[in-house]
Formats: structure tokens, C-alpha cells, sequence
DNA sequence: CGGACTTTTGAAGTAATTCAAGGGGAGTGG
DNA sequence: CCACTCCCCTTGAATTACTTCAAAAGTCCG
């Protein structure tokens, strides 16, 4: 890949849009790159936070998993977004690991050059401020929603999010773009997969969604907001 | 209050540790204060956030409210931390509402004032990451109990983790130093005054706590953490 | 001492989990 | 290409943790 397109690359994502130029050329000359298969661990829970990566294609999950094993999905990331963030904060460890959903190139930094890029253009610095505030607000949001609604809403709430982040029209609705298990669906929401299944199969009966072996089409997005929003449906 | 002291307690602050002399002059030099009334809000949720405050004395806490009036306590702020960390992001809503639980002094800049002590001191702009680091931490971990962790331990885990951030001791225990209603607790946990108010008395018959109105003590902290840790109790 | 909050406790109800069993697709290897 | 195996998904039935409903008893403050 030549540094021209790498720096096009740079100057989109979320951590370097508005950067100046050296600060682009500066970033391009310090980063390294990785290729993980799918199912594949970047970051393991409890790891040292020694790099931060960007997502250039694939798509990543972060999990936690706890003392007795239970599993929760924190977010998945997408192309552009940043990953491993705990790496912009001093000595810091991974809260949860963070696994290959599909194939994917990433590029990453050191901690050390991550901060000399922060400390040298203010430009990087905001961004890594407004990137970890859109990260606490999308947070916030989940906690509210696991505190104040039903299993039903935040189901609903979670597809509706997961539509929007990872969605691909096509003739059947629009379908989520990598492998979903209903298994998944139910770490991301604080239930089991039992109640997602049983869910999932009232709203296939009432068309606002079509599913299959891991897999998600969002059908009726207006009735599946009224869910959401409890406005009855 | 004069300026020196003024600058040495900002120099203590997490958002102005380490940084030099010149920031906090500036810091100083475009400060706001304010006092606020126990009860009384400091920011209103939906609020555009124009101001970044920091808390010199007292206790505030941050709220969110549902559409249909639900409310859930997002956490409690003590003297040195900063709030309406929003401000800090550009164009940003409050996302929640602050109101103090005491009569609380405050310091405030403006966005603008922000943005420029954070682009001219990258120390500020450092400290800024780590703090909302540290928010996300926080605000995790909350998510995973949450998610995982049944009522019992959930109210466990919060006791503790309030008497550590505003604990102090007395000859029964470590007190909660603020007014903390079951209400209250009910909110921060995801549950109804009924299960906390059960809960707790359930705890003061074995010697946990010693609660009164809106007041909680606690005496076996080891006892609380095993159940916290579900390690049987 | 009255009135507004806060807390307690019982009883009924229910949403969701847990337990249990079986079915179906996708990929693999013979 | 078929059979085998491994996942993943579905669905019923039993259980339970927690909420909701209801009423009463404290407790603080003016």
C-alpha cells in the first residue's frame, strides 16, 4: 500500500479527521499493521493496554467475560473506528478482549506514539476526547436501557443500533452485515439466548424481521421502532 | 479567594495534574463560580453543554430521565472531579441532568475556554483522556453487573463501591458521607425501593449495615464483599 | 403536632430464567 | 455424494427472582 492512500485512509477516521498534515505523515510513519483470521483474539482481557489499533476492514467484537464465565459483548467495531482505546490512557489493562468477527487488516500504534501524537498536535488530542465521549455516551445509553426496559425493548433497541451501524439494504430489508447468533444478540442485551429465540420468532411471524443460522434481516424498521419505543405495536 | 490558592487547588485536580504553571494561571484567569443549593440542578438534561464544571466542595449527582419519567442514577461526583464532561466534546447535549445533593461550590469555563486550555497545554488535553477513560472504566464495569449480576450482588457491589469513593469512618462502620435514600439506591442498581429496602434489612439482621433514613453504614465490609463476589455469605 | 417523606413488610402477579429435549443446517471427511 | 458431527436454533414446562400492589409504620421538619 503506498503512503499517499495510507494517508487518505488516516485523514477519514474518527482519530485523525481535521489532523494537519505532518501529524498524518508522523502517524503513517509509526504504525504498524496486523491481519487476523476470524475468531481470532487482537487483545486478550487483562492484557497490558501497549497498542491502540484502527479497523481498516473486517469487523472486531469486544467482550468481557467474568469470573464464572459469562460472556457480555460491549460493542462491535467497524471499519475506521478505533480500537483498544484503553491504550490512550497511561498504564492502563484491558477491560475485554477483542476478537475478529471476520477476517480483518488493522493498523496500529504504540502507546508511546500514540501519545507523542496527541501531545504534539492538539488536533489528534481533541479527537481522542471526542471519541471517548461518543464511546461514553453510546455506554450511558446501554445502561439505561438495561436499567428501565423490558427484554422485548432492548432487543429491539440493540437490532435497531446494529441496523444502523452494520446495515446493507437489500430486497428482503436490511440485513446485518456479519455473522449475529442469537447467543450474541442476548450479550448485548443481558438476557439469555432462549428469550432472544423466542423473541426473534414472534417478530419473523409478524414479518419485522427474517432470520437464520446467525443471521438478521430487519424488515419493518418502523414497527420495530414502536417496539423500541413501547408506543405499543 | 486569592489566586494562589486557587491555582494549588486546581493543580490537584484530575484534570489539571502535572500540568504547568501558564495552564493553571489560565485556568484560573477564565474561571466561573457557583454555588448551588442542596436539591437545586446545576444542568438540566438536553441542555446544550456550554460549561465544563469542577467540584470544589459538596456532592452532586448525575441522573438521567426517561421519557416516561423512570430515573437512574448514573453516579455521584465528589469535591476534585470534574462534571459535565460533555462540554468537553464539541456541539455536544447533556445527556443528564446534575443536581447537587448538598449545598456545593462549584468552578466552570466555557466550552470555548476549554477547547483552548486543551489545545494549548496537551497535559490538559492528556488528563482529559485519561478522565474519560476512567469514566468509561467506571461505567463499564457497571454495564457487565448489570448484565450479569443478580439484584443482591448488584446492591453489594454499589454499597461498596460508594462507601470507597465517600466513605467515612465511624465507630459502626464506614458511613456514606451524603443523604441515600433507598430510593437512591434503587436507581443506581436497576431495581425498586422495595427489593433494596428488603435487601438491607435482610443485611442489618446479620450485622452488615446499619441503615436509618437515607443514611447507610457499613460495618462488615468483608462480610458484603463475599456476597458482592458471590463467593456465599 | 400535623403533614410530607421515607421505609417496611406482606401478598399477588409476572417476566424471564432455567431445565430439558429435539430439530435443522452447514461443513467435513470418508 | 452421502453420512456424520458440530453448532445453532426452537419450543415446552417448571421455577424463581423480582416487581407491582397495598397498607401501615416511622421519622423528620416546620
Amino acid at each position: 500500500m503506498d503512503a499517499q492512500s495510507d494517508v487518505e485512509m488516516l485523514a477519514r477516521t474518527e482519530l485523525f479527521r481535521g489532523a494537519p498534515a505532518e501529524a498524518l505523515d508522523e502517524a503513517r510513519s509509526t504504525l504498524f499493521r496486523r491481519h487476523v483470521a476470524a475468531d481470532t483474539a487482537v487483545l486478550r482481557q487483562g492484557d497490558a493496554a501497549t497498542s491502540l489499533y484502527l479497523l481498516v476492514t473486517g469487523r472486531l467484537r469486544v467482550i468481557e467475560t467474568t469470573q464464572d464465565g459469562q460472556q457480555i459483548i460491549i460493542r462491535y467495531v467497524g471499519p475506521g473506528e478505533v480500537a483498544g482505546e484503553a491504550a490512550l490512557s497511561a498504564d492502563e489493562i484491558c477491560p475485554g478482549a477483542l476478537i475478529a468477527v471476520e477476517d480483518s487488516d488493522l493498523v496500529g500504534w504504540s502507546t508511546a506514539a500514540i501519545r507523542d501524537l496527541m501531545t504534539t498536535y492538539p488536533a489528534v488530542a481533541l479527537n481522542a476526547v471526542e471519541l471517548l465521549g461518543a464511546r461514553y455516551r453510546d455506554i450511558q445509553i446501554r445502561l439505561r436501557e438495561l436499567s428501565t426496559e423490558k427484554v422485548e425493548r432492548r432487543i429491539a433497541h440493540t437490532i435497531l443500533r446494529l441496523a444502523e451501524q452494520a446495515g446493507r439494504r437489500t430486497a428482503r430489508g436490511i440485513e446485518i452485515s456479519f455473522p449475529l447468533s442469537r447467543q450474541d444478540l442476548a450479550e448485548m442485551c443481558g438476557t439469555t439466548l432462549h428469550t432472544v429465540s423466542r423473541t426473534l420468532s414472534a417478530w419473523e411471524e409478524r414479518g419485522i424481521v427474517h432470520c437464520g443460522r446467525r443471521r438478521v434481516v430487519l424488515a419493518k424498521a418502523a414497527l420495530l421502532d414502536t417496539i423500541a419505543e413501547n408506543e405499543d405495536g
